[in-house]
DNA sequence: GCAGGCATGCGCACAGTGTACGAGTGTGGT
DNA sequence: ACCACACTCGTACACTGTGCGCATGCCTGC
């Protein structure tokens, strides 16, 4: 018992439990995330949890901090501040694609631990070689995060739908078809057919890139300046 | 009996239960959502809703349609893209701040009903005012929507934390403050407190309008071309 | 008028959730 | 040696979504 306790179950630890929560909704969804699957995977008493973290929330707050913290930061730019901060884009992108959840979590409570810090801190760097006022600084910054969450977002939509019916993607694309085929039929959304009949479906790294690139040139040519 | 149930109860309907769960969000928010809620609220059985629908899921894909419906399209702008487009971006933050349940479920499946297609009928026909390309057109409304979407999710986000926090504005900004004084004062993130020190805070409808300009700016000036 | 089919409403039950409570246990300090 | 403490965890409670099967009232065919 003693051997067993101390060795075998070095003794449950935030750390641990952060860990352990974040591989569990990598592999099989933010649904399948609960307390008692937690503690099993952990081999320890569902309870036992509650003595290192407060509750859920407290819980999905730190997972999502963790996050954040896993990939190291992008190396410094230089003076591009404009390469630069696509490349905190795409970072904060990948960081979102690899944890589907975490865009799901993040219209609940902002997240402030210390690596969202951090990363706030060194996009606003990059962003300081392009302007020194602050107020400026800051709402580009938003701007960026704000489109990058959004893309996300509508990425995983697409994505889980195809997931959560269990289907291809060109079985899904047949099913939304014949559905779309009545819309389309009734001729009442000419725009809308343009879109599905003429109109090429970029991928959703196209896409990605298209609005960063538009955005970022917006930023460059002193958009939104009163 | 007979009396009773069909005067007081008109019996159930799809569009009945598709509104008390709306009100319902609205007013409770997502997680107070329950369909024993919804059917104590609309005076019958909980298993009766499901003679109307076929579940909690299907349910949700109905609100979101039934909300996308609830305003009336904007006027058409004439040949002013960017003006139409930015009035199709603010109709859609407002819906979606109108109904805060809404942004949450954005990264879940994708809205498809005919509210949604009807509004996206109508942004893709303002688009073609500035350009006939159809793979742009579609990606310039994309961007639009997904950087509407994000930029809710931040600002409910931030909305949520004070909320459910139960804190008016102030103290939540002192209690944050005592903590940030901490990473601010441990010197690490230079930026970060010049964000904090330095830069005024603008509202949600000035960091908007900045990041939206920015966007428009940029889809303008031909971004994003190959 | 009446029988039978059918749509609808709904009580019960089941497996699952987050977490409060309090009892049990091994460890370190005095 | 003793006590206090940190930790684990079984039990319990109030919830959740929803499958099953029964009851009831209306509509149709005779």
């Amino acid at each position: 018992m003693r051997d067993r306790d101390r060795g075998d179950r070095p003794a449950l630890s935030e750390e641990k439990i952060v860990r352990a929560a974040v591989d569990l909704a990598d592999a099989e969804g933010i649904d399948a995330l609960s307390m008692r699957r937690i503690a099993r995977e952990l081999g320890s008493g569902t309870t036992s949890l509650y003595r290192h973290i407060t509750g859920k929330d407290e819980l999905i707050e730190l997972m999502v901090d963790a996050v954040y913290g896993e990939r190291s930061l992008p190396p410094d730019p230089g003076d591009d501040w404009r390469a630069g901060l696509a490349a905190v884009a795409c970072r904060f992108r990948a960081s979102l694609l690899g944890h589907p959840w975490l865009a799901q979590q993040a219209s609940r409570r902002p997240a402030l631990g210390p690596n969202v810090i951090a990363r706030l801190d060194h996009a606003l760097a990059v962003v300081d070689r392009f302007t020194h006022d602050a107020t400026r600084a800051n709402m580009i910054v938003s701007a960026v995060n704000t489109y990058v969450l959004g893309s996300v977002a509508a990425e995983l939509a697409d994505r889980e739908a195809q997931r959560s019916t269990g289907m291809t993607e060109d079985e899904w694309r047949d099913s939304v078809g014949t559905y779309v085929r009545h819309v389309v039929d009734s001729g009442r959304y000419p725009h809308f057919n343009r879109r599905i009949l003429d109109a090429d479906d970029p991928n959703a790294d196209a896409r990605f890139e298209f609005g960063l690139d538009c955005l970022l040139s917006g930023i460059a040519s002193g958009a939104g300046a009163w």
